[in-house]
RNA sequence: GCGAGAGUGGCGGAACUGGCAGACGCGCCAGACUAAGGAUCUGGUGACCAAUAUUGGUUGUGUGGGUUCAAGUCCCACCUCCCGCACCA
């Protein structure tokens, strides 16, 4: 027999799948649909890396193992090409952008059929490809057309390195998140979407939708929905009130001073009778010169400017409470200013000892001496006039029914997710298909305008002023406004990453429709998704943009499901030899394309799946690689004899194999297979070898294609039908029970399976080490556990 | 600080609703085949202590307590690491 040689055989049968149309989602078929779905990649230059082979793998398991179970199954993929590494590739080696991605996509296609995926290559689709960005830009227009999309100019997160705006969501510790330059503040006028208006139903639905509760619990953390009430305080001056935000009304009692955030508009409306407004204006100026990853950093003191001759009355008693000004309290939530309450937050306490301010307290049961009582479960309300008496939830009830009677207070939900920031001042993106006329105003482009392509231009290179490199073609920027047909201008903005990626999953399900997004048949068939693997790095990004877009969608009646996705699930990262992220400069990790060369696509998916939990990280390592490859070539050698293989160890491998892929328990089911292997090598027929090929295919399939022909099966292996077991034959007539003395393990036993109490006890105590530790005495308590164990308990 | 995980041999990692800890792989040790083995095959392999050499015992899942006939698994307290958010009132 000629020895396991992949590259002899896995380019063959990445052919022949190819001429079979094995992996075409059926459009007619009467087969039960199933939707699997990974993130679509990024082609960058560098080609395929470590961080794609890992979901990949995984989902084309289970989606091979889905078709060979009789499903209709729809597993594609496509580029996700607009953005910056393209665009910044072209400027350094003058290459337009639209080239450079049809050379990475053509780079990564190749790769991506090597390692033997089972995509549907008929449905890619690339969200640069203006039949594609046409429907991009009309699900803006739509947006528009619904308000949900607005420009505003408002402070935005700015990257001085990539040249363009960040949304809330790009910004990690204060820097961009891309290239970790520190990001700045400027007032821009911005295209938004109003993500915002979907917060309640964003944080409701995750009810609908099965994913990890660690997504879960950091979606409804990043939307951060909070209930408190708004208090209005009067102000000593100009009858001028001050509206605060507070999720402690029951604290108003404590409250001894107030503060607002710098850049609160009472400063100038109050303006001339603050005395000390030079300080006040300092201060301020300051704080509009830090950077948000300055702020963060140098948290730790508390600073600020009282603003002398304006002061607030406390509406319950009347107190006058001094104002401050002070960058720890935000413009952008709430209402920009506060109540401080130092005995009962962290932050307002730090802020009071620094200034010498009265600390209050108005619950009992902490110590504020030391340290703010924070706590909202237990403690009593003290010093706190009518609410006296009152646990915090009741008093809660009760201040905010009053401030209501009053007039003044109402309650309050708020969240801290903003809007998102829908614009780049770059050229590789999608335009925004909106003209500006003098006449009009702001001009949505006509329906049947779109796409709005891409103008060509000799220079993409960003501008310092803010300025997207479109906005130098004149010939693309002048325009006829669509309503009045006056010399108009283009938007010269463009959307970012996050825009094509928001969608694309509905594409797939009709990716050459001209006349909709995608046919209505085609995405009852397919939506939502049934099941959605991706980085847990996408979870406030990705998956919350595509979620709000699809119930966007949803609510225009373009699709029938609230949730896009039904199921969600996260493959941890691989990590280097060294425990380190991969990088190449550190040689820790390897490249896709050696290792096919030197081992085979086969023996890398096993590797990648057999190293640890899918949905744990995970170090790299060559070791494994061997042990795989070495399972691999025992599979090739494997012959048949007369004999068959222990039937209940096939059936129960069959089990166990089947039940692991749904749970993403890849390295086990290997496992399971590697001793089923073991065990057929020492005798198997030609039925257990054909059954074994199939449960292997789904995760070796090149080479188990392979046997399969060499075997004279009929057809494709990954056509074939998936094995079914008997529960029957799962189970062994015989077990071993383990006999415990005193809870400790002295000997084993083989009994009947399913035998009585009795018949076990007897069995057990009939050992021959338990009569030599039982010494003729009766166990006092026999405690039985059918099939399992038996544990005798002797006195003394 | 808040939220969500994790801690098991020399290493990667298994272990269902509490029921024989260490599956499977790597490595290592011994043997076989060899001119040779960094190839292949067979067997062994948590630690420690005994020994009639077959085994017997003790101990062992981050630390300290607890519940239980029985704990990696449950409860309480703590330590360490990773991830996400973080002056969000």
């Amino acid at each position: 027999m000629e020895r396991y040689e992949p590259k002899n055989i896995e380019q063959k049968w990445q052919q022949k799948w190819l001429e079979n149309k094995c992996f075409q989602a059926g459009d007619a078929s009467e087969k039960e649909p199933f939707y699997a779905l990974v993130e679509f990649p990024y082609p960058s230059g560098v080609g395929l890396h470590i961080g794609h082979p890992r979901p990949y793998t995984g989902m084309d398991v289970l989606a091979r193992t889905r078709r060979m179970q009789g499903y209709n199954v729809l597993f594609p993929i496509g580029w996700d090409a607009f953005g910056l590494p393209a665009e910044n590739y072209a400027i350094k080696n003058n290459i337009h952008p639209a080239e450079v991605v049809r050379r990475n996509v053509e780079h990564f296609r190749g790769q991506i059929r090597r390692l033997g995926f089972s995509f549907d290559d008929t449905r890619e689709v690339n969200t640069t490809d203006p039949d594609y960005y046409k429907w991009t830009q009309w699900v803006f227009l739509k947006m528009v057309e619904h308000g949900l999309a607005y420009k505003a100019n408002m402070p935005v997160n700015w990257c001085p390195s990539c040249k363009c705006v960040l949304a809330n969501e790009e910004v990690v510790g204060g820097q961009c998140e891309r290239c970790e330059s520190p990001a700045e503040h400027r007032d821009k006028s911005q295209w938004m979407l109003r993500i915002t208006q979907y917060a309640q139903r964003l944080i409701d639905d995750l009810d609908l939708c099965d994913f990890p509760s660690r997504v879960i619990a950091q979606q409804r953390n990043w939307i951060g929905r909070s209930e408190g009430a708004e208090v209005t305080f009067q102000l000593t001056v100009d009858s001028g009130e001050l509206t605060v935000y507070t999720t402690r009304p029951d604290t108003l009692f404590g409250a001894t001073y107030m503060v607002i955030s710098p850049e609160h508009p009472l400063i100038e409306t109050v303006k001339s009778k603050i005395k000390n407004y030079g300080e006040a204006d300092d201060y301020r100026r300051a704080a509009a010169r830090k950077s948000d990853f300055e702020r963060t950093e140098l948290a730790k003191e508390k600073t600020g400017v009282r603003l002398d001759g304006v002061t607030a009355i406390n509406p319950v008693n009347d107190q006058e409470l001094p104002i401050y000004v002070s960058d720890y309290v935000l413009m952008s939530y709430g209402t920009g200013a506060i109540m401080a309450v130092p005995g009962h937050d962290i932050r307002d306490w730090e802020f009071a000892k620094t200034f010498g301010l009265p600390i209050v307290e108005v619950v009992a049961g902490g110590n504020i001496e030391k340290e703010a009582y924070t706590d909202t479960e237990t403690g009593t309300m003290v010093n706190s006039g009518f609410l006296n008496g009152l646990e915090v939830a009741d008093a809660k009830k009760a201040i905010t029914g009053w401030l209501a009677e009053k007039g003044l207070g109402e309650p309050k939900v708020r969240y801290k997710l903003r809007d998102w920031v829908f614009a780049r001042q770059r050229y590789w993106g999608e335009p925004i298909p909106i003209v500006h006329c003098p006449v009009c105003g702001m001009v949505p482009l006509p329906e049947d305008q779109l796409p709005l392509k891409l103008p060509d231009v000799q220079n993409y290179k960003p501008t310092d002023t803010g300025e997207s490199p479109l906005a130098a073609i004149t010939e693309w920027v002048n325009t006829p406004c669509p309503q009045c047909g006056a010399p108009a201008k283009r938007e010269t903005d463009t959307m970012p990453q996050w825009a094509g990626s928001s969608w694309y999953f509905l594409r797939y399900t009709d990716p050459c429709n001209g006349q909709e997004l995608a046919s209505k048949d085609a995405l009852r068939r397919w939506m939502p998704v049934d099941w959605y693997n991706g980085g847990m790095e996408h979870t406030t990004l990705h998956l919350l943009y595509s979620r709000f877009w699809h119930k966007f969608l949803f609510d225009i009646g373009v699709v029938d499901h609230p949730e896009p996705y039904k199921k969600r699930t996260s493959h941890g990262f691989i990590l280097g030899s060294d425990g380190t992220k991969i990088s190449k400069t550190k040689n820790n990790g390897m490249d896709p394309d050696d290792v096919v060369k030197t081992y085979g696509a086969d023996t890398l998916r096993l590797t990648i799946l057999f190293i640890g939990d899918f949905e744990k990280g995970c170090q790299w390592s060559e070791q494994t690689l061997k042990g795989c490859r070495r399972f691999l070539e025992r599979v090739h050698a494997l012959a048949c004899n007369g004999t068959t293989v222990d039937e209940v160890k096939l059936h129960q491998t069959i089990k166990k194999v089947t039940e692991d892929i749904e749970g993403l328990k890849f390295n086990t089911a290997i496992a399971a297979m590697m001793s089923l292997l073991s065990l057929m090598e020492k005798g198997c027929a030609k039925s257990d070898v054909n059954i074994f090929l199939r449960l292997l295919s789904p995760f070796a399939p090149h080479i188990c294609e392979e046997l399969w022909e060499r075997q004279g099966e009929k057809g494709l292996c990954c056509q074939a039908e998936w094995p079914q077991y008997d529960p029957a034959k799962t189970v062994e007539e015989s077990v071993e029970l383990a006999v415990q003395v005193n809870g400790k393990l002295r000997a084993t036993v083989t009994v009947p399976r399913g035998c009585d109490n009795q018949t076990a006890a007897a069995a057990a105590l009939a050992a021959e080490r338990i009569q030599a530790i039982a010494e003729g005495r009766e166990p006092v308590k026999t405690i039985v556990v059918p099939d399992k164990l038996v544990n005798l308990i002797f006195k003394g």
